[in-house]
RNA sequence: GGCCCGCUAGCUCAAUCGGUAGAGCAGGGGUCUCUUAAACCCUUGGUUACAGGUUCGAGUCCUGUGCGGGUCACCA
């Protein structure tokens, strides 16, 4: 270990403990209030009358004030903090200044004491004895806090570096609570959606994150490889080709939550590992699937954040079913005032967007195209919103409407301006499917890298029957976004994936 | 990948036209038995991200590299 010299001082105190013969981590606690049972409990004897309590509280040492044979010093524990009144008389002169002279903000310290009521009101714990349970080498960036009389924090030079705060995330969320919440809240919804989807008979399953072949999404892959079985391997980019097998193995409605690798660049909303849900449903199909998903997130809106409103990025947004159902023809057309069937080839529909001032890659396909105007529209989609009826040519794994074979029955839900799930009536035709993927092939073979493989067993799967189904997947880490009203994937995510420094 | 911005003490930030690298907090030494951004006195701490260049002299100007942020492209 290479200390600095502020490191250096605090291993300089690990000794003198020692010498001392108090041991610098001890094996255990004898905690036996947190901060807010003490406070509680302190409460709870003055309402009635009772003597106050005795507690053991343990927590983060996160500031202190020192006045000579007198200490004030706040801990703080998962949920709370409290303040230590420590006394060179109540401690024995020794033990203060051991303490005095061994103590830093950060360390893990266990005070035992009555509960009392300083002069200024503050509910703390006079303490008798104050016992080191890990000590802090590295300085943590605590900051210094002013409470105001409406309880507002104000705090001075706060951790804030973002690269920092991302790299050494135990680091920030040691100091800043408001990032510990984001991942409760985050928590707090992926618990209300599983418990949404096992009441409504869905089974949660697992299935493989190592594939031979991937599929059921457009993007690139990461490769890896088995040694031992000298096996090419893929990283799985959706669950979605396992999961409809498992409705011919006649499961009725089945869910994954699980992690997805995609290949592909880095940015504000995308990671190159995220967190999916995927659920499929047989006997209904994409309308079904809308209802359920807006059934689905109200409820866990009401279960995470107590509203079905919430805000983002300064906006105001319901999440109150019904929601918005527009054509992605409409939507593309009310943004951008281009009617993509009105041309319907790759050549044409380029000619007609350049016109028109946006962007048109040369070597894109039409498909690829109306996923560009697409993107035009993205921004203005703030309220909930089912955008429906895609092109064909970039939905490999949906079935057409029945009146319309350039179409298909598929919707992107879009919220806050963000997209955030995908959902068809899936295509269960293996004759369809074959030919689906055989165009696919010929993607691929034209430069498409995001085109899907031929997948033989997924064929041989279907060919036994799969009933009619409705298939959804959702962004979990968007959905986090969008509840904890963050802008960057990065901050809903504890561990972002970021390029390795430089020793 | 293109373009723009950033990187200075443990943390948060200064540093004028290119002229001795500073402050607050944290740390160390003191005073102080009801403080709460405690206060007061003294004080340690720097490869200015890295490598090179220009210059008598570079935190500052130039080139390159790294990392991060933003944006565009890509990406359902």
């Amino acid at each position: 270990m290479e200390l600095n010299d502020l490191e250096r001082q605090r291993a300089e105190k690990v000794t003198r403990l020692q010498e001392a013969n108090v041991a610098p981590y001890p094996h255990r606690s004898h905690r036996t209030h947190t901060t807010a049972q003490a406070i509680a409990a302190f409460e709870a004897s003055v309402a009635d009358g009772s003597p106050a309590p005795q507690v053991t509280v343990a927590g983060r040492v996160v500031s202190m004030r020192n006045m000579g044979k007198l200490m004030f010093a706040h801990i703080e524990d998962a949920a709370d903090r409290l303040q230590l009144f420590i006394r060179s008389n109540d401690l024995g002169e020794d033990a203060f200044n051991l303490l005095k002279r061994t103590v830093d903000l950060g360390d893990f310290v266990e005070a035992t004491g009555t509960m009392v009521r300083t002069r200024t009101g503050e509910i703390s714990v006079q303490a008798e004895t104050v016992t080191m349970l890990a000590k802090a080498i590295t300085p943590l960036p605590i900051p210094k806090e002013l409470e105001d009389e409406q309880g507002n924090i104000t705090r001075f030079s706060a951790f804030s570096d973002i690269e920092e705060r991302y790299r050494q995330r135990y680091a920030d969320l040691a100091v800043n609570r408001e990032v510990r919440e984001i991942f409760r809240v985050r928590s707090r919804m992926i618990t209300a959606l599983r418990s949404w989807l096992d009441s409504h008979d869905y089974l949660e399953v697992e299935t493989p994150i190592l594939q031979p072949i991937y599929g059921g999404a457009a993007a690139r892959p990461f490769t890896t490889f088995h040694n031992q079985l000298k096996q090419n391997l893929y990283l799985r980019i959706s669950f979605e080709l396992y999961l409809k097998r498992l409705l011919v193995g006649m499961y009725e409605r089945v869910y994954e939550i699980g992690r997805d690798f995609r290949n592909e660049g880095v940015s504000y909303k995308h990671n190159p590992e995220f967190t999916q849900l995927e659920l499929y449903c047989a006997y209904t199909d994409l309308y079904g699937i809308m209802e359920t998903v807006e059934q689905m997130l109200a409820h866990v809106a009401e279960a995470t954040l107590g509203s079905r409103q919430l805000s983002f990025a300064g906006q105001d947004i319901d999440l109150t079913p019904p929601w918005r159902r527009a054509t992605l023809r409409d939507v593309i057309q009310q943004a951008t005032g281009i009617d993509y069937v009105a041309y319907p080839d790759a050549d044409r529909l380029r000619t007609e967007m350049r016109q028109r001032g946006y962007a048109a890659a040369s070597d894109a396909s039409w498909g690829h195209l109306v996923d560009t105007l697409l993107g035009e529209a993205e921004p203005h989609l703030i309220q909930p919103t089912f955008v429906h009826d895609y092109p064909v040519e970039i939905s490999p794994l949906a079935k057409h409407k029945p009146d319309d074979p350039t179409h298909v029955e598929r919707f992107e839900l879009f919220v806050g301006g963000m997209e955030m799930g995908n959902a068809f009536t899936e295509l269960n035709d293996p004759f369809e499917q074959e030919r689906r993927f055989v165009q696919q092939g010929r993607a691929y073979e034209a430069g498409d890298q995001e085109a899907q493989p031929m997948d033989e067993d997924y064929l041989q799967a279907m060919m036994y029957g799969m009933p009619p189904n409705g298939g959804f997947g959702l962004g979990i880490d968007r959905l986090a976004m969008l509840f904890t009203d963050h802008r960057s994937i990065r901050d809903v995510l504890l561990y972002p994936h970021l390029r390795s420094r430089d020793q």
